[in-house]
DNA sequence: TTGTAAGCGTTATCAA
DNA sequence: TTGATAACGCTTACAA
């Protein structure tokens, strides 16, 4: 191990004239620093960054705390991240807490124990996800995807105004039961899902049928179990509205697994985007995200308020897109459609 | 910002007893410890794990850097990894250095100075990749998915004998002219999963045609592209064998862009499972990884060389497993796999 | 059983 | 411009 004391005495100087050198802080005479950077270079000297931030009370790292690292989602949120921050200096640590709150909170609390720059988080839950660790210690903090209790920064869709959209789309294709299967009741992208959902409906006048809305767990085997619920009813659904991709992959499990013709007998819409929504026949409607930019605004905003801003919290709402296909059209059976010469 | 001393002070001890009771370490009388612990609640003192850190040169963090975050093979390896060590109480930073060796080389640094206990990785290049500042400070290193120059710890599949059963499964299933599209030059995996193929078509006494063999980048566009390639020739394929889960999706869309029915005119097989390929028609044969089982082996063994371990390397070998479904199989029309109640 | 004090590898404040 | 030296918050001999 090989330390600064370690160069400045092979460069026959301090280690506060080595520390101004490695910092460019204070002026050093051109033969010290010469000698210095040739120390270094023989040794094969690395800063300890653990000191330095024991020291400086700051690091150039970021954390990303996701609740669900298979979720495509998150991960292209993170790829978003990555770019912005590493081309400002900073690394990226992602941590997956699971949708778990005791994961949530270890990770915080070791989050703010490691003196991270900023961290940006999907939080578990609205209301008990607790960032005070964080807060006490200046650490600054954004909000991804979903909002928290106090104010802070966030970057997010307007989940109401996706789930009507998808919802309008459904009926104005000629579903008249329409489902509702959306996320964990923690989450607020699930409630506010289910609120875009119930919009549509009055807006179209009908009765909405509590029978056809869930909750289930934003994974596959949810989406699964809860389009095999509102199959069995006795009146069942000829639509349904899926809230997130890992669901809506599930859920079109459960239609071929029961025989079920898409759009015919029942038509989708999925949240989220899926990478191979045009590979499969019928290809699948979404309701498309940007998640790439939604990573970089959020990468952007957290620089911004580690580099000193402190105005005033902002609330940054990106509009989801319909990508309308041929799951959810059940007028007019659509042709695939033709001309496109790239893949996603 | 509370520190120990504050903690000391407010229950009338010393730093050291603080510290004491904090970690266990040596008796301490019982009503000072309660003292103690009443402090640290009352004034809401976290232990500074930097400080901790810099003081035993050591912390309870492994990290996993990983290649690219949006392949669900190492976010599912990720999964495996998390629940063990979590289990045994190390928290798990991800990197994603996306296939290049820079950020790579950035991430080993900084991890490296922030004295993780100990890192997995999925290393960029198979000769470029350099660990040695990890070593030189005694961080265990294990290589996931790839090999590593130096002899390390690994844990990996057969990629050749993956790559073989696929290969000679399509030519028993009526192919005459298998295309392979692999990965990157420099990733070990790519080499090998070619080499599967090629033994494979040697074994069936065919003539390889270095036409129909393509290095992609193990993403979408690099599948796409490949296969318009292979389908422009003068012979083109009658069967694509593609080497990872991201490329097999572009791959995919290339088909369908190009109206060719699969596997009448073209049957596939991609390596990785997909979580949607029994959705799709006709289903898609795959060459399952038992990546969460991968990832749990990973941190297992990492966690016992951190623990003390220094036997000799252990390298160990997974065997993938071909799943066979209706993309792959020219010669009798097969129907859907009945029976299937339960999604992925 | 408890406290004192010496580091861990940096950076920053002084004097020189 | 440079160098002692005192922190940063913690753990751990060693002494009491």
């Amino acid at each position: 191990m090989v330390t600064m004391r370690d160069v400045a005495k092979a460069a026959g100087v301090s280690t506060a004239t080595v520390s101004r050198v490695l910092n460019k802080s204070g002026e050093v005479d051109q033969t010290l620093t010469e000698r210095v950077l040739r120390a270094i270079q023989e040794l094969n000297y690395r800063p300890n960054l653990v000191a330095r931030g024991l020291r400086t009370q700051a690091t150039s790292v970021v954390a990303l705390i996701i609740s669900d690292i298979e979720n495509p989602f998150f991960t292209s949120v993170c790829r978003g991240v990555e770019d912005t921050a590493s081309r400002a200096g900073f690394a990226v640590m992602v941590c997956n807490a699971d949708e778990d709150l005791g994961k949530e909170r270890d990770y915080i609390a070791m989050l703010a124990a490691q003196r991270v720059a900023g961290i940006i988080i999907s939080p578990a839950s609205a209301e008990l996800t607790d960032i005070s660790p964080l807060q006490e210690r200046g650490i600054k903090v954004l909000a991804l995807d979903r909002q928290l209790p106090i104010p802070t920064d966030s970057v997010r869709v307007d989940n109401r105004s996706g789930a009507r959209t998808a919802t309008h789309h459904l009926l104005a294709s000629g579903a008249r039961r329409v489902a509702c299967i959306t996320g964990t009741h923690g989450a607020t992208t699930a409630r506010e899902r289910l609120t875009g959902y119930l919009e549509a409906l009055a807006v179209a006048g009908v009765e909405p049928d509590p029978a056809l809305q869930h909750f289930a767990d934003f994974k596959e085997q949810g989406g699964y179990d809860a389009v095999v619920k509102v199959l069995e009813l006795a009146d069942p659904p000829d639509a349904i509205f899926v809230a997130n991709n890992r669901m809506t992959t599930g859920a079109l499990h459960a239609l071929v697994d029961h025989g079920v013709a898409i759009p015919e007998d029942v038509s989708i819409v999925g949240f989220d985007e899926l990478p191979w929504a045009d590979v499969v026949t019928p290809s699948i409607t979404t309701v498309r995200q940007p998640t790439y930019e939604m990573g970089t605004a959020a990468a952007r905003m957290l620089i911004e308020r580690i580099g000193g801003d402190d105005s005033a919290p902002r609330d940054v709402v990106f509009e989801p897109e319909l990508n309308v296909r041929s799951s959810s059209v059940k007028s007019r059976p659509e042709r695939k459609p033709l001309g496109r010469k790239k893949a996603k």
